[in-house]
Formats: structure tokens, C-alpha cells, sequence
DNA sequence: GGCAAAGTTGCACGCTCTGCAGTAATCGGT
DNA sequence: ACCGATTACTGCAGAGCGTGCAACTTTGCC
């Protein structure tokens, strides 16, 4: 069980952690806010050190780099698939669950939000961010095919199908998340990601057997 | 068209963009040299710079930053999965093809030369590179989902579908090879390695539902 | 209270990475 | 063949990044 996963359970963990999760939290805000407000390119190290009252050293016992914290920060704003998959119910089918869990993400508050929304818009247009933002959805893809082997009762260092299935799942999200971030600020409505992530895990479901009509 | 698929089609193009094609091909092939003899973290630019007989300057013209121009490298040694789908007919099922296309890769010659692959698990061990990895995929997805786009005769623009089935593809090629380069060095084989995608694709095609059997 | 482990931090320094501007190569028209 | 426009190469300066080392501080455990 990793330190978060205690956490997140509200199992005791002494004060050096804690204050360790608590700078890496500061360090990941900070990044984000500050990246809003200058730039993901111009912002930099000190700024978001001195913002979360640490040393510059300091930082990068956290994180490798600016971009890295900036992604941190922004993925921390949204509900992760990884805990909304582990509090549904295991006996429905599995791309049930996914597919709930994903609801639950693209509902949750930041993509309602329209401040946090245009925060998302804005730092993604900087090429630079992109390597670190596929990172760490891939984190959260380790700790999803964790949480499938477990719940599928398999062994995810024998099987590859924990790993295809948090994948397929996340590359499922990202895409969806991706476009309706992308598109006309009039089209960011709710109700359309919902049907997105839908539609998603629906083409899975069938296999990705049926294309849509040819325009 | 870009430049790259116009050389691909055999048109074309001038001194100029064919200088400047050479120029990338040659940062990224010594990139990846330098990086396989040094290491990814203590190759320096400079180092890449001089090998392919360019500024450092010129350098950055290409490439963000030597992780970027590593990871060119090493997909360069690969059959690309978007190739490999454009070259195999058109009246298939989808999947079918994708399948198909994954074999390709994965029976090219970069994954039965020994010493090649040997390069790919020793570069993988930096975590500096994962990012830029994933940003390369990324951009062979950006382009597989436009040649399923053309395939399946649907607007990309408007529809989610080509970027879906790409994400899901390249997702499940990804997951393979990852795992089959992780594996101990006697589990190194090729006939594993296609049995792997055979078994990727074939869960993707029924939709997931099947886990292996609980250990 | 004391000791070991872990974390913070300053410092020095090699390296990254960019904007600017001068120079060279390429392209297309005449 | 020449010429002008465009594009690419490159050196330079400099701001900022990112790391190893070591001193100091905090935390945990006995």
C-alpha cells in the first residue's frame, strides 16, 4: 500500500509523511496557479518554490521538473478513475464499472467548474506540458491496473489483461476529455461529456465493431 | 500532406526539405546512439549536436530537448503501426486490420535484433524519457486516427470514433510491448511477443468482458 | 534523552534553452 | 545565369535549470 492509498484510506501516517504529502501538494498547487497566471513556459522554479515557502533544492526532491508539478497540480483538481472505480460495487461487469467510474470523474466539480475548465484550456495549449500530462495519466493507469487485477482476482505481473484493460479505459478518458477541451467554448457543456464518455465505453463494449455513419 | 508523407508517397520535394529531414534523422539517430553509450541522463546536447555535425543551436530547432530527440530515435527504428494500417486493404474489419498492423510491428526487424532490443530496455530505465516516449505515441496516434478517419470514410473533426479506436490501439500495442521488454531477458521472444498482441486484440474485439481465469 | 534516519537547504557549477542578429543556402521568377 | 525573397544555420549572451555535496533540522524509535 503506497502512502496515499493510506492516507486515502484514513489509516495513521506519522507527521514526516504527512508533511511531505502536504509540500508535494503545496509544490503541485502552486505550479498550476502560477502557470495559469504567467505560462506554463515562463513561470519558473523559484517562483513556484517560493510560492509554497520552500527552497529551491527542495523542489526537486519532489518533482523533475516545472511541467511535471504543473500536471500534478492539474490532474490533483479532478476526481481520479482509479478511486472512483475502487468504491463501486465489483460484482457488475467490469466496463460497467469503468464506465461509471468514468461518469463520476466528468461529473465531478473542476469540469463544471468554468474557471478551472478555461485553467485546463489555457495551460494545454503549451506543447511543453503535453509529455508530462501523458505521464501522468500513465501513473494513474498503473494504479487502475492494480485496482483491476484485484478486483478481477488476477495476478497483474502474469496477466496482461489488468494493464490492456486500465489502458483501454484511460485512453478511453483522455481522448474524450481531450476534445471536449478542445472545442468551441460554447460547446463545454456537461451533459455533452457525459454522452461522450457514454458513447466511449459503449464503442468498447462492442468491440469498436460499428463506425459511425460515413459523412 | 505533411513533408514526411509526401516522401512517404514517393513525391517530390525539395533540397531543402530533404536537407532538413536528413538534419532529424541524423540528431535523433545520434541521440539515440549517444543515449544507448552514455546513458539518456548524462548525454548532453552538445554531445548530440557534434555527432550529427550541427550547432547546438540547430539543435533546438528540431528538438525540445534531448528526451524528445531520443525518443524519435528509437520509433524510428520500428515499423510505424499507422504504416503498417495504411498498406493492408481497405474492406477488412477494422479491428482486423489494426490487429494485423500490430503484427507487423512487432515482426519487424527492430524487435528480433538482440542487441536493438537490449537498447530499448536499457534507455527505458530512465524515467526522464517515459514523458517523451508517451508524447511520440501520442503523435503516431494523431496520425493513425486520420488514417482510420480516411479508412472508415468519418470526419475526425466531428467524430469521436477514429480517435477512439487509435487511442485503443495504439494503448494495447503499447501495453505489449511494454510488458514483453520488461520481461526477463530468456522471455525475450518474438513468437511471444506477436502471441501477445493476437491475445491484446482478441480481447479488445470482444469487448473486454472476458478476464483470465482467477488465480 | 539520545541516536539514526530522513528531510531541508545553500552553494557551486555544468548544462539547458532561448532570443537576437549575422551569414549561408535554397527557391522561384526573369 | 542572375537576383531578390525566403528559409535555415549558427554564434553569442544570458537567464534559468537541475544536480551532487555537505551542513543543519526534524522526526521516529528505543
Amino acid at each position: 500500500m503506497t502512502v496515499v492509498s493510506a492516507v486515502v484510506e484514513g489509516e495513521a501516517i506519522g507527521r514526516r509523511e504527512r508533511k511531505k504529502l502536504a509540500t508535494r501538494a503545496a509544490l503541485s498547487g502552486a505550479a498550476l496557479r502560477l502557470s495559469v497566471e504567467h505560462g506554463v513556459d515562463r513561470v519558473t522554479v523559484e517562483q513556484i518554490a517560493d510560492e509554497a515557502d520552500v527552497a529551491v533544492r527542495t523542489f526537486f526532491n519532489y518533482f523533475s521538473n516545472k511541467e511535471e508539478a504543473i500536471a500534478a497540480g492539474d490532474l490533483a483538481t479532478t476526481v481520479s478513475l482509479v478511486e472512483a472505480f475502487t468504491g463501486l460495487p465489483a460484482d457488475e461487469p467490469l466496463l460497467d464499472s469503468l464506465r461509471e467510474a468514468a461518469l463520476l470523474v466528468v461529473t465531478g466539480d473542476a469540469y463544471r467548474d468554468r474557471d478551472r475548465v478555461e485553467e485546463m484550456r489555457a495551460i494545454r495549449r503549451a506543447p511543453a506540458l503535453l509529455p508530462h500530462l501523458l505521464a501522468a495519466y500513465a501513473e494513474q493507469e498503473r494504479a487502475l491496473s492494480a485496482a483491476v487485477a484485484s478486483r478481477t482476482g488476477t495476478d497483474a505481473e502474469k496477466e496482461l489483461f489488468p494493464d490492456l484493460v486500465a489502458a483501454t479505459a484511460m485512453a478511453g478518458l483522455r481522448v474524450v476529455v481531450q476534445r471536449w477541451l478542445a472545442a468551441p467554448a460554447d460547446e463545454l457543456d456537461g451533459t455533452r461529456l457525459a454522452e461522450l464518455v457514454e458513447a466511449t465505453f459503449a464503442q468498447l463494449a462492442e468491440g469498436l465493431a460499428t463506425p459511425p455513419p460515413r459523412r
